[in-house]
RNA sequence: GGAGGCGUAGCUCAGCUGGUCAGAGCGUUCGGUUCACAUCCGAAAGGUCGAGGGUUCGAACCCCCCCGUCUCCACCA
């Protein structure tokens, strides 16, 4: 039975694709092993959460990876990709939450136990989804070794740094301002706030002097806070109001006295110059009441209300509050006016309220000492970005770093391993809880309820994900990897803090490449969000049109770091090229004997177009994997696809077919090799793209083979280069690229045959003599002629004169001689431009005495052919004149 | 207030270290039932590479400035 059997004429992807990702995991392919005699290639994926679905993001930046893993198995690495999942702690904890609330219960209506329990339930429920869903993308992981952060040997990671960087003072605890939602009550972390401008007001008020002698007027956006004002500040230089510094004033609402006090960081010149000073609930104002020692007053719960020091406010949502304090101020004539003002504001990340800076003690880690030697790696070089721009970002933000505040008033994560004595208030950091206080003796022992940031474990994840703090064997091969690769978005959260992370808990960073990539954007380039509900399904693409269609659309026309467009007419180009490769294929093995004797192969025999399309395979081949190894993946599959569709497919198999279709011909058997040879290079090249398609084309060509997949990638071989056959084949088409032009031109239908006849001589009149069957299928001529050159055309010929060939087509009565007049013409003048383009340059001294000579002499050939080009093209006009005269 | 990206045919975008770089796909127009493929084949039209200046023998590519646009960081009450 013929393999073409199994080859209906269009490909379908349903069925095959899962199939195929089946037998791949049957044979453990994806599986790597500490393996010595081998070069290790690992990437660790981006732990997806386990809250997510797969959207166009994670379809990207999962076929990037396996793109660049599949090509490195491929060239014989032991290649790693190591998966796994994050337990995003804020996010899946709010799903906990919002599933509870369902049921009408809150958080604190269950026990922190019970709670656990409802989300290790929703993980095992919902956290293999996206797993599954990566595995539609045909994704080449080591499912063997997949990880989640809250796996038993990665808590153990987690508690094991927490411990090291506190005995090396780089985690403390303090009270201070942080970043605070009060709607998932916890605090946050700087980079999860999100600003974002905001229509809002500026409120001027009076605040009157104790003594009685008027009032000082400040601006405020949030009027609320004015209930734990402790001073208001001037610029000390404002000689406006450095008498008044120093002298109390009434808090208006409140009653209590608070003192004008001078401070640098009242900006000059900017609202009244006079800041109310709240230092519970404003990062600056923090600032300044650490400098003067003022009282920190809190005002505000946790969630947002107004707590009991704010007297008759007390129990009001803050933006309650803000509006009855307004009402009131006005009802007492301190509030001067209103003006609307614009301002960003801190939102959460996670849920969009609007962030409370808040006074809490929270955990920090030290960031100084982390951030240098991490910067230091990357202007070394031990780290490099691709794009390098990237590296900017990573350095501005790595040299302003603030300390990171790590702990989560979430009970989903990893709780802080550390210990309060109840009777003495000692802190003990330790794995495990301790029998008795070191101190006082005192059992009365209890943990710090608070978890840990879900940044904190995926910091680790290189490492942690390989066995450490073990030393395993897979730790001391696979580390450090080779190539992280995310989203630009994701740089501060997760690289940065991986790099620092691995520096400090590993001695080496934890990979030598950061492939950064840009956002999928919808068609109109739109950001995909909910919101908007403009997403895309990658797994209703994958329906439609099949997994390698939808990787192939996401990798074209993608360069590193820039966002893209999601375009459906890219996708539906992408299955029409799977299919044409297919095809290309159907039509090989139609052509191929039962059993063809390669045996018998004599490469002597090889043709001028069989030399032509391994010399061009081969070029592809070298530039296709340098391509690669600088991770121009898009690039790289465009010089596949071109090089498949244009010079194999619409060249190659058509020149081709003459010999394949007569079972006589003595070069037939050579022909069918050397179809063979491109079609299994092209196949394996293109695979890492499209693993599916060539995997099933593969095996319809090789039923002895076992995978695509664990093939040798294709070699550059200089010997193969022929630049005589690429000349020849070069004018070969481009005489049927002449003739095609004329006879559309002339409007000659496809079946009126005419005939063709070539005036040239030498090489050029072997060449096209050769070649002279392919160039009559393909330029629809009854029969070609090659003759010397006399000059003399045939009688009512069109024309087309290339280097070293004069083309004629006797067209009878349907030549059209003013169509034929314009056309060359327009020819001339095309030689004309070129010509004074190339004289220009050549007149030119300076481009004479500096440019490189090789190039000199390059314009030098030119002149010379476009100048013989413009003589006979000239003569021909000349005669065709002569001819419209007589 | 800092930093960066983008602006190339109607649309979406490639163009690495300056010298066939003016390209691709889609779309458009015209023509095709050629025995692999109409998810196809052939032919064609379409751009002074945002504007201006500079460096250079030579610039879409380097420098300056401007315009438009997007993003990140900082965050002035």
């Amino acid at each position: 039975m013929k393999s073409i059997d199994n080859m209906p004429k269009t490909y379908d992807p349903k069925g095959t694709e899962d199939r195929i990702y089946e037998n791949w995991m049957s044979k453990g392919y994806f599986h790597a092993k500490v393996n010595p005699d081998k070069k290790p290639f690992t990437i660790v994926i981006p732990p997806p959460n386990i809250t997510g679905q797969l959207h166009m993001g994670h379809a990207l930046d999962n076929t990037l990876q396996d793109v660049i893993i599949r090509f490195k198995r491929m060239q014989g690495y032991e290649t790693l990709w190591l998966p796994g999942t994050d337990h995003a702690s804020i996010a899946t904890e709010a799903k906990i939450v919002d599933k509870m609330a369902s049921e009408g219960l809150r958080k604190e209506d269950v026990t922190r136990e019970q709670f656990l329990e409802r989300a290790w339930a929703w993980r095992r429920e919902y956290g293999g989804r996206i797993v599954s869903q990566l595995k539609k993308l045909g994704s080449s992981c080591d499912w063997e070794r997949e990880r989640f952060t809250m796996d038993e040997g990665l808590s153990e990671a987690v508690t094991e740094v927490f411990l090291r960087l506190y005995e090396k003072g780089l985690i403390y605890k303090g009270e201070r301002i942080t970043n605070w939602c009060p709607r998932c009550n916890t605090s946050l972390s700087d980079i999860e706030v999100i600003y974002e401008e905001q229509e809002g007001h500026f409120w001027y008020i009076n605040y009157p002097f104790e003594d009685g002698t008027g009032s000082l007027m400040i601006a405020t956006t949030r009027p609320e806070t004015l209930l734990g004002d402790v001073a208001v500040a001037v610029n000390p230089e404002d000689e406006k109001y450095k008498p008044l510094v120093g002298k109390n004033l009434i808090l208006p609402l409140v009653g209590r006295k608070i003192p004008v006090i001078a401070d640098e960081y009242v900006e000059l010149g900017f609202g009244t110059g006079a800041v109310k000073i709240t230092p519970a609930h404003d990062p600056n104002d923090f600032n300044v009441g650490q400098r003067h020692g003022l009282e920190i007053i809190p005002i505000m719960d946790s969630k947002g209300f107004i707590n009991g020091n704010g007297g008759k406010y007390s129990g009001l949502d803050r933006f309650e509050a803000r509006k009855q304090i307004v009402k009131d101020l006005e009802a007492e004539g301190l509030l001067v006016k209103t003006e609307p003002h614009r301002h960003n504001v801190g939102t959460c990340q996670r849920c969009g309220t609007t962030v409370e800076p808040f006074v809490s003690s929270q955990w920090y880690v030290k960031m100084k000492p982390l951030a240098e030697p991490a910067i230091e790696a990357v202007r070394k070089g031990d780290t490099a970005f691709v794009p390098q721009r990237f590296e900017n970002i990573y350095f501005n933000w790595m040299e302003n770093i603030q300390d990171w505040c790590i702990s989560r008033q979430l009970w989903w994560g990893h709780r802080i391993p550390a210990y309060y004595c109840n009777k003495c208030g000692r802190i003990i950091v330790a794995k495990e809880a301790p029998e008795a206080c070191p101190d006082c003796g005192s059992d009365d022992i209890y943990q710090d309820p608070d978890t840990l940031d879900t940044w904190f474990s995926s910091a680790l994840w290189p490492f942690s994900t390989l066995g450490w703090p073990r030393r395993t064997p897979e730790l001391s091969y696979f580390y450090p990897t080779d190539v992280l690769v995310t989203g630009y978005d994701i740089i501060f959260f997760w690289v940065a803090r991986m790099i620092f992370s691995g520096i400090e808990q590993m001695g080496e960073v934890p990979f030598r490449k950061v492939l950064i990539h840009g956002l999928v954007r919808d068609e109109l380039g739109r950001k995909m969000s909910k919101s908007l509900g403009n997403g895309i399904d990658p797994l209703e693409i994958i329906k439609d049109y099949g997994t390698d269609a939808l990787r192939y659309s996401l990798i074209s026309g993608n360069s590193p770091g820039n966002d893209q467009r999601f375009l459906t007419s890219k996708v539906e180009f992408a299955r029409n090229f799977g299919n044409k490769l297919w095809n290309a294929t159907r039509f090989a093995l139609m052509n191929f004997d039962e059993n063809p004797d390669f045996s018998r192969l004599d490469k002597s025999k090889y043709t001028a177009e069989d030399r032509w399309i391994l010399s061009n395979l081969n070029y592809v081949i070298k530039e296709v994997t340098d391509n690669m190894e600088r991770y121009e993946l898009g690039v790289a599959l465009t010089k596949i696809t071109d090089f498949t569709w244009d010079l194999f497919c619409d060249w190659y198999i058509e020149l081709v077919k003459p010999r394949l279709f007569d079972t006589a011909n003595s070069t037939r058997l050579e022909c069918q090799y050397v179809l063979n040879q491109v079609l299994v290079t092209v196949l394996k090249l293109l695979h890492p793209f499209m693993p599916f398609i060539t995997e099933e084309i593969y095996g319809n060509l090789y039923k002895d083979c076992e995978s695509i997949m664990i093939s040798a990638w294709p070699a550059y071989d200089p010997e193969l280069n022929d630049p005589a056959a690429e000349k020849s084949l070069g004018t070969v088409i481009d005489a049927i690229k002449a003739i095609r032009n004329i006879r559309t031109e002339m409007n000659v239908p496809n079946s009126n045959r005419t005939e063709v006849i070539f005036a040239a001589e030498g090489e050029v009149a072997s060449v096209i003599g050769k070649s002279s069957g392919a160039i009559q299928r393909l330029g629809y001529a009854s029969s070609i002629t090659v003759t010397a050159d006399t000059g003399e055309a045939p009688k009512d010929s069109a024309s087309a004169i290339i280097p070293g060939v004069k083309i004629y087509i006797p067209l009878r009565q349907l030549i059209d001689i003013d169509k034929e007049l314009a056309r060359l013409t327009r020819e001339l003048d095309n030689i004309n431009g070129e010509l004074s383009r190339v004289r220009g340059k050549l007149s030119n001294e300076g481009f004479i005495s500096k440019a490189p000579e090789k190039l000199v002499l390059q314009e030098k050939e030119k002149e010379a052919k476009f100048e013989a080009l413009r003589l006979e093209t000239l003569k021909r006009i000349d005669d065709i004149k002569a001819l419209m005269n007589s």
